[in-house]
DNA sequence: AGCACGCCGACT
DNA sequence: GTCGGCGTGCTC
């Protein structure tokens, strides 16, 4: 009989009689047409058995593939991201297939796998000698990669020391071991330069994966990759399900980033499934950062990755030098809040007069944070999220960050209708329009996802301000990711604080990340930059150590914090979030699992976590649903997992509470 | 996820 | 008396 997994939410794979009615064998990962209930789907062959059945099963109806979709190291890996993540190994290998060959498709004709030839091919950097260091790490993950086991390294670099030279270097040192290499990148979009790095170097061998392929292109990069004629993959997390075949590497760049953890389910880490990956078919992990995530730098520290330092900038030039504003100071100065302290309108200015580039930071996109109305005192909120609803001036609407919801901008307060509507807190719009007010000739432009929205606009914009035609941009996070402007000379954070203020035990370490990769970005080439950080919090390790580029001296501070509150990288978490329309009904239910979890333990068997909450999110009325959750707390995800589930089937929930599971969240939101 | 079964309100 | 509302439970 087969053992058949189904891509819906359901525990076990199904098990179905071969079918010896059909003229071809069912085959071990492939898709199969399977009887369920009284209609008819597609499933996955995952496992093979002549036991004798108990009870007579249904045969299969059909058989979609004579040849495998998923190889058996594919299968291993989807089981663990189910057991792992918490959904069904059906659902985790839809998740790790092509749109194409899902449930649900018409069986189409797969079509010309050739590639098309590339036109116009970059221009390849000289191959410079690789510095002392770039040379050690390279002939280290070389090494690993001949050998055929599993081997992992942390390559922390800071920014401009080169790290995807020496990507490049052991990719082509891969490739003639006549072996395969996955790059992960974390989106696409923002990675423009690697991508072009890459084609110079891979062309004739190379998918790159991007979020404007369509489906069909999708699926023939998909069969390329299958059929050998491409060795090299670079792509955002969904790359890591490629069917490379004798893989030898798999890189993660920038590991830190949180994009590499999906959103929905399964909510899969791809750091972490590309080292399960690398485990299950013993190839060679390489892990890159300029702020490496506290959880990896901890596992280098602990002997279970080899860390390889890149400390110095390849072509020679100073860290810019960082000053801190402090803005409760110059309140007293200014006998106001400014946005632009002095040091950062002289910063500015220098910049401007030498005709270079300055970028200008702000984490909050928007005109104001919020509205409030002086006549009654009231701050328009979302009426389904309850968080205040953002100004943006170019829409003229206000907005909810949250949820997308939105209303026409009045003059009146919707409370008690007077007109005496006032702009609190500054966003990306207002910094564009004040900034535009101190320099009047300066050309300026503003990128955050408002912008980015527009097709074309985020690489127009990222083009215009490297050609010089643009002398301030400002931006959210997005300015401080990926690309490389060597005129930049002058960086500004409005505020630092943004970050800061939000109820997550990762905010200093987000904060620092961002401060220094923005920081970073000044003073390329062989100019000199000027980075100023206005803040509320002087003092704050994490604005203080990314003044000083000092990670190790974060990291320390950061890791006793963790290891005190045993969060990870000392814990797992998993987060359990209920919601409903009923704030009750959410509420009495996250209640009664806590209840039966708290039962479920007795002097034999104690509960493998703690049980923190049941506790409102931090937005916790969300597109109209209350959302409260349970937060576990323990060290082998798997042995919670298990327990989670059996009390879980245990307890009966209403059917109109949702209930999600988060392992290993990146936000509690 | 679908899809049936089931048990209560407003219609010919 | 029926049509159909969607809450509940099952699918090898």
């Amino acid at each position: 009989m087969l053992q058949v997994a189904i891509p819906l939410p359901v525990e076990d794979p199904f098990s179905y009689e071969a079918g010896d009615g059909s003229p071809e064998p069912a085959v071990m990962g492939g898709r199969v047409r399977v009887p369920f209930k009284n209609r008819e789907i597609q499933g996955y062959v995952v496992g093979w058995d002549s036991a004798v059945p108990a009870k007579p099963l249904k045969p299969i109806a059909g058989v979609i593939d004579q040849s495998p979709v998923l190889s058996p190291y594919l299968l291993a890996l989807t089981r663990w991201i189910s057991e792992y993540y918490g959904c069904s190994w059906g659902e985790a290998i839809e998740n790790a297939l092509p749109k194409a060959l899902k449930a649900g498709r018409s069986r189409e004709d797969w079509g010309e796998t050739e590639r098309m030839s590339d036109p116009g091919l970059e221009e390849v950097p000289e191959d410079f000698s690789l510095t002392e260091e770039q040379q050690y790490a390279l002939s280290q993950i070389t090494a690993a990669c001949r050998g055929e086991a599993f081997a992992s390294f942390l390559l922390h670099g800071v920014t401009g020391s080169g790290k995807s030279e020496v990507y490049i270097r052991a990719i082509k040192a891969v490739l003639e071991m006549g072996k395969g290499v996955i790059c992960l990148v974390p989106e696409i979009a923002l990675t423009a330069q690697i991508r072009h790095f890459f084609k110079g170097h891979f062309s004739g061998n190379l998918e790159i994966i991007h979020s404007r392929l369509t489906d069909r292109e999708r699926l023939q990069a998909w069969l390329r990759i299958r059929e050998g004629k491409s060795r090299v993959v670079l792509g955002p997390r969904s790359a890591l399900f490629s069917p490379v075949e004798r893989l030898g590497l798999i890189i993660v760049d920038e590991e830190h980033e949180t994009s590499y953890k999906q959103a929905e389910s399964p909510r899969y880490h791809a750091r972490d499934a590309a080292r399960k990956r690398a485990e299950l078919e013993n190839v060679c992990l390489v892990l890159g950062s300029a702020t490496p995530s506290l959880e990896s730098m901890f596992e280098a520290q602990q002997g279970r990755m080899i860390k390889l330092e890149l400390t110095k900038r390849v072509v020679e030039r100073q860290l810019p030098e960082v000053r801190i504003i402090d803005l409760k100071r110059e309140i007293e100065i200014h006998r106001r809040m400014p946005l632009f302290s002095y040091p950062l309108q002289r910063a500015v200015e220098g910049a401007l007069s030498r005709k270079e580039g300055v970028l200008l930071l702000l984490n909050r996109r928007g005109f104001a944070s919020s509205v409030q109305c002086n006549g009654c005192g009231v701050i328009v909120q979302c009426r389904y999220c309850q968080v205040s609803l953002t100004y943006h001036q170019s829409r003229q609407v206000l907005l909810c960050h949250y949820c997308n919801f939105q209303i026409a901008m009045a003059d009146q307060c919707p409370s008690c209708g007077a007109k005496a509507l006032k702009y609190v807190g500054s966003g990306t719009e207002k910094i564009e329009s004040e900034i535009a007010r101190f320099f009047p000739g300066a050309r300026i432009a503003r990128l955050d996802t408002d912008v980015a929205r527009r097709k074309g606009m985020h690489e127009s914009v990222i083009r215009d301000f490297r050609d010089g035609k643009i002398d301030i941009l400002v931006g959210t996070q997005m300015i401080a990711k990926g690309f490389d402007f060597p005129r930049v000379t002058a960086v500004g954070v409005i505020s630092a604080d943004i970050g800061l203020a939000l109820p997550d035990f990762r905010s200093s370490e987000r904060t620092f990340q961002l401060l220094t990769q923005v920081a970073g970005r000044a003073g390329r080439g062989d100019l000199k930059g000027h980075v100023v950080i206005q803040t509320f919090s002087p003092d704050h390790h994490s604005i203080v150590f990314a003044k000083d580029h000092d990670y190790a001296a974060f990291y320390a501070r950061e890791i006793e914090q963790r290891r005190e509150l045993k969060l990870p990288p000392f814990a797992h978490l998993v987060n359990l979030i209920f919601h409903a329309v009923l704030e009750q009904e959410v509420y009495r239910f996250a209640a009664e699992v806590k209840k039966a979890l708290a039962e479920s333990a007795d002097l034999a068997h104690p509960l493998p976590f703690e049980i923190l909450g049941p506790a409102p999110l931090p937005f916790y009325k969300l597109r109209g649903h209350y959302r409260w959750h349970l937060m576990v707390k323990g060290e082998d995800v798997l042995v919670m997992n298990r327990w989670l589930k059996k009390v879980l089937s245990q307890v009966r929930k209403p059917s109109r509470v949702k209930m999600m599971i988060d392992v290993d969240p990146v936000s509690v939101l």
